[in-house]
RNA sequence: GCCCAGGUGGCGGAAUUGGUAGACGCGCUGGAUUCAAAAUCCAGUUCUUCGGAGUGCGGGUUCGAUUCCCGCCCUGGGUACCA
């Protein structure tokens, strides 16, 4: 049969698509198997061939899983909601909801080319309304609920006003902000809103005002990553540290569960790592130091700090309760709220300018300057609470106020920046530990016996801090205590693409809309920038505010602040379509629930989920901590979101470029004018070099300036020197006669890579002419080439990331179009390792190609019925057992040459047994879907579509085995030759026949061996 | 610095439990077929001084190590004054 890929593949997408012969059962008696891709962003840009990647391996999986009898669940939809289509939208004045429409079209018509088996009646776009009126929903819900420590759950806000009704919040064990206690007849004595004030404190969704970086030029916040050197990336303006009311999660309720949690998901190590790493939970114990008042207070002014909550008490954190006789001195972050309380006259001055440098500095820089060691010390002292001694209070950039207290007690032997610190101001370095040097730096580790301790001497660490913490506790001055990194969740965004809050502000205070008037649906507005205020574009809208009586939204005008309220402003984030996208799919249309109670019990967790390593601490931080919350207010059975998953490599692209010469000083005669002429023509020289040349331009170019010494290059360098001087000369000559060119020098590192388009480099070799017809590359009909000897010009080339300005990316349109989406399939697989990366290269495609069509020579002419030879029963069973086995453990490259081997076989075989060959299309099925659904019809006669859903082939081991075995003989561990033998043969016999052979006793030289080793069906080894 | 992954022919890679290193494919070389080319088929292809050597380097365990252990080098990714 003829391979004729580009009638074949689209007959059948056709035929999938018009039966839905991938629709997903609701209800089944078979048992489910849950197999999602992360959720894609529909970019401008479209599919490149790394995108299908883990879709290709996913795919695979699914269908084989279809062919084990399991009903498969594997949609598709889209992440819509996001910042590339708003930026579009300001540029252009084009409304997000068309550009992402568009988007999307040519999004699924590329997935559609490659064959995917999505179930497409189930996909969801979180920029819908009829989706992200679940995501309010779901916001709604962590509103209404708070996180009991006590039951280990999140539980709704009615049961805690209920208790502090009652109780007030003195037994309440809560995840909170809250630091107070109040009684019952005190929280009822509350009003509204200092009630909700309190409450904000508890509630898992909560506003409070968070530091963001606000760029005042561009009227928005920026993330971190869109600032360099302190300024925004876009434009390079200023760039300062802002306070505004936000919406957060309260993640942190969940770290301890997170960290757990990881414990029962297959995931690999390094993506549990970085979770572990970012939650960064720490085992220490919290102490408090009081602080010597340096001047006695006035009674006045003890009353005033009582009043204002002000505790004279600085608590720190510390990993190393161990340690706390070896305290010299105390350090706070310089933003800590004591720092103004403690500061002596003396030296509120030069606090102050600490502060004031500090503040001017963003995090991030403070965190990466470790040279630079700075601080101030504020005049006041704490009391060492075993000691009673004296210690200093310094603040330093070091000690940031966002983690744990915000101050640390400095205990410089067993820290080493502490150790810098007290270096630097020549501080007391205390040494509390027994025979260990520290003159020269910290003693970090925690093997050391302590000393100079007191009760706390001739114990190892981890003794000495059990006891530590029990004195902590008996005198009431702190506690063991576990930190987490890990921060609250800044739910807020000042931007227009995003899910709308279901919230209406009624007297400053917060009210979520009632569920059943939901969508909120995101209003129309003339411009997505932000207002002229600094308010968020949502800020633009003039019909945004909310009638409490018609439950609608209505114009802005009829705002009354009785019955019509404003809106919030802000959206929501990226993560907050893509925290429980996977619940939806399971009942995609469900108009009453976000998802019925009976899908999610049936499909219960995503069984393995494929997808990049880049989100580890976004997306698959934030829909575990959802799906707990979901799971611990009984919408779902499972508090773990993706069972099992795998993270593909990115797929790198190739780029070649040229290397223009750069900065070529001519220095000729001194004719003034010509010099002058000449300047102009220095910076675009104009000439590109091949290859060849690099060398030498490398060698020449490390001297800026003068006239080089060109002696001590080596020869081959010499020669080409010549070369290339004589060439560049003539080049000079051409096009200026009366120049007399001496020498030349090249500046910087001599060159200016580049980029060209892979379409025109083929092994590297530039084709120019081709090229040139490209209006991005026509300059090259007016520049010098200095070629190869062979006349051909040489490209560089680097494997980096593919992107439109390298281009150097690939569509899987055009292989599809040249190749078909079967040999794409096959090939993407074929290049090695699915969780590596590795480069993109369409060399080897040819070579699975041809296996697909030698595949289809077998089919040639009539097949025949009756029983297949011992030969082709033997192969097939072999790669029945490989390919099994390839797919179990998610090994498809080697699946693919296991395919390759089998054809190979089945070839030299002659084989065209029907019973063979329909078992292995149905083993290749998964891979090659649109072939051999027409090899299934047309070839072996089955009814159209059946093939996806028929039985995988059972392996029959008895097939497989063999009377005899070639046993390996080596002779110290080196394999020489090999002896076939019964493997009915024991040991001894099989040791007897192989020392009376001839080859034997040529290796053994006349020796008698030392020993030999027989493992039966295996290997024989003969050691001398 | 720390954590994770990796290092095997000219190239992508294979070797699943310690047992024949280099499967499979690309590329290359030679041959057949052809007026010629493409396609196809056949043979060869780690290096080699033909003794051997060989999976980043140096040790170790073992009858036997790409595989296990110790030390180091290199590449990629993550992360960082985290008290």
């Amino acid at each position: 049969m003829e391979y004729n890929f580009s009638e074949i593949e689209p007959k059948w997408r056709k035929f999938w698509a018009e039966n839905k012969t991938f629709k997903a059962d609701n209800s089944s008696e078979k048992p489910k198997f849950y197999v999602l891709d992360m959720f894609p962003y529909p970019s401008g840009a479209g599919l490149h061939v790394g995108h299908p990647l883990g879709y290709i391996a996913s795919d695979i999986y699914t269908r084989f899983k279809r062919l084990q009898g399991f009903n498969v669940l594997h949609p598709m939809g889209y992440d819509s909601f996001g910042l590339p289509a708003e930026q579009y939208a300001i540029q252009t004045g084009q409304h997000p909801v068309i550009t992402t429409e568009e988007n999307i079209t040519r999004y699924r018509d590329q997935l559609d080319k490659v064959g995917f088996s999505f179930d497409w009646d189930r996909e969801v776009r979180t920029s819908s309304p009829e989706y992200y009126k679940w995501t309010q929903w779901i916001f709604i819900q962590l509103f209404d609920c708070w996180y009991n420590n006590k039951t280990n759950k999140a539980e709704r806000i009615s049961g805690l006003v209920a208790e502090f009704e009652v109780n007030g919040n003195a037994s309440v064990q809560a995840c909170s902000d809250y630091n107070g206690t109040f009684s019952a007849s005190e929280w009822n004595a509350f009003n509204e809103q200092e009630q909700e004030a309190i409450l904000q404190e508890y509630r898992l969704a909560y506003l409070a005002d968070s530091w963001v970086n606000w760029c005042p030029a561009l009227g928005t916040v920026l993330a971190n990553d869109e600032i360099v050197n302190g300024v925004s990336e876009r434009g390079g303006h200023q760039v300062e540290q802002k306070l505004m009311r936000q919406w957060s999660m309260r993640i942190k309720a969940y770290a301890e569960r997170l960290i757990q949690g990881l414990e029962n998901v297959e995931w690999t190590d390094s993506i549990k790592d970085i979770q572990r790493n970012w939650i960064g939970k720490s085992i220490g114990a919290s102490v408090k130091f009081e602080v010597l008042a340096s001047t006695p207070l006035s009674q006045q002014e003890m009353n005033e700090r009582q009043l204002s909550g002000v505790e004279t008490a600085i608590e720190v954190f510390t990993t190393r309760p161990d340690t706390i006789f070896g305290v010299s001195f105390m350090v706070l972050a310089p933003e800590h709220p004591l720092v103004e309380v403690i500061t002596t006259a003396e030296y509120k001055d030069a606090v102050e300018n600490y502060k004031k440098a500090a503040s001017l500095k963003t995090e991030r820089d403070r965190q990466s300057d470790v040279k630079n060691i700075t601080g101030q010390f504020t005049g006041a002292y704490a009391i060492h609470p075993f000691t009673g001694d004296k210690v200093q209070i310094w603040i330093g950039d070091y000690v940031l106020a966002s983690y744990g207290t915000g101050a640390v007690m400095a205990v410089p032997c067993g820290d080493q920046r502490d150790w810098d610190f007290a270096k630097h101001f020549n501080l007391e370095i205390k040494n509390i530990f027994a025979d260990k040097d520290i003159s020269e730096a910290a003693y970090t580790e925690k093997d050391a016996v302590i000393a100079n301790s007191d009760f706390l001497n001739g114990f190892e660490a981890k003794v000495a801090m059990q006891k530590a913490i029990e004195a902590i506790e008996t005198k009431k001055i702190g506690k063991g205590k576990t930190n987490y990194r890990l921060r609250d969740a800044v739910f807020s965004r000042q931007r227009y693409w995003g899910e709308p809050f279901p919230v209406y502000y009624k007297n400053g205070l917060p009210v979520m809309i009632e569920t059943q008037h939901l969508p909120i649906i995101l209003p129309e507005v003339e411009n997505y920038l932000p207002t002229a205020d600094g308010q968020p574009p949502l800020g633009n809208a003039l019909t945004w505010a909310w009638d409490t009586t018609k439950n609608e939204v209505v114009s802005n005008e009829l705002i009354n602040i009785e019955t019509i309220f404003p809106l919030e402003l802000n959206t929501m984030p990226g993560w907050a379509g893509s925290s429980w996208y996977f619940l939806r799919y399971m009942d995609a249309q469900n108009e009453a629930e976000f998802v019925s109670k009976k899908q999610a019990d049936y499909w219960g967790q995503v069984d393995l989920y494929i997808g990049g390593s880049e989100h580890g601490t976004g997306h698959l931080l934030y829909s575990r901590f959802w799906t707990k919350f979901l799971f611990d207010q009984g919408f779902i059975n499972f508090d773990e979101p993706f069972k099992k998953m795998i993270n593909q490599g990115m797929i790198l692209g190739r780029s070649s470029f040229v290397y223009e010469l750069y900065y070529t000083k001519l220095f000729k005669n001194s004719d003034l004018e010509v010099g002058n002429a000449l300047k102009s023509y220095d910076k675009q020289p104009n000439i590109y070099f091949s290859e060849k040349y690099l060398p030498l331009v490398k060698a020449i170019c490390h001297d800026n300036n003068a006239k080089q010494d060109f002696s001590t290059l080596d020869e081959n360098l010499q020669n080409l020197k010549i070369d290339f001087d004589n060439k560049i000369k003539t080049i000079f000559k051409n096009k200026y006669p009366n120049l007399e060119l001496d020498y030349i020098v090249l500046i910087g590192n001599g060159r200016m890579e580049k980029n060209v388009s892979i379409n025109y480099v083929e092994n590297n070799i530039l084709n120019i002419e081709q090229a040139s017809t490209d209006p991005l590359f026509k300059f090259f009909r007016n520049v010098d080439f200095l070629l190869e000897d062979d006349g051909t010009y040489i490209c560089g080339s680097e494997v980096e990331k593919m992107s439109k300005s390298k281009f150097n990316v690939q569509t899987p349109d055009e292989l599809v179009e040249k190749f078909g989406a079967d040999t794409l399939r096959m090939y993407e697989m074929f290049l090695g390792p699915l969780e590596q990366s590795k480069p993109w290269d369409t060399k080897g495609i040819n070579g699975v190609h041809n296996f697909l069509r030698k595949l289809c020579r077998l089919f040639e002419g009539e097949l025949t019925s009756g029983e297949p030879t011992k030969e082709s029963l033997k192969t097939l069973h072999r790669t029945i057992k490989k390919i099994g086995d390839d797919l179990e453990r998610f090994s498809f490259n080697t699946g693919v040459s296991n395919f390759m081997i089998c054809v190979n076989e089945l070839t030299d075989q002659k084989c065209n047994n029907k019973a063979i060959l329909q078992e292995l299309v149905i083993l290749l099925s998964p891979y090659a879907p649109h072939l051999c659904e027409e090899l299934w019809e047309q070839k072996l006669k089955n009814e159209a579509g059946t093939l996806s859903y028929a039985k995988f082939p059972t392996f029959d081991e008895s097939v497989l085995v063999e009377a005899n075995f070639a046993y390996p003989v080596s002779f110290n561990g080196k394999v020489r030759f090999k002896v076939e033998l019964p493997l009915t043969m024991t040991p001894q016999e099989v040791e007897k026949e192989v020392m009376s052979k001839e080859e034997a006793k040529k290796y053994l030289e006349g020796k008698d061996p030392k020993k030999v080793i027989v493992v039966p069906g295996r290997i024989v080894n003969v050691v001398m």
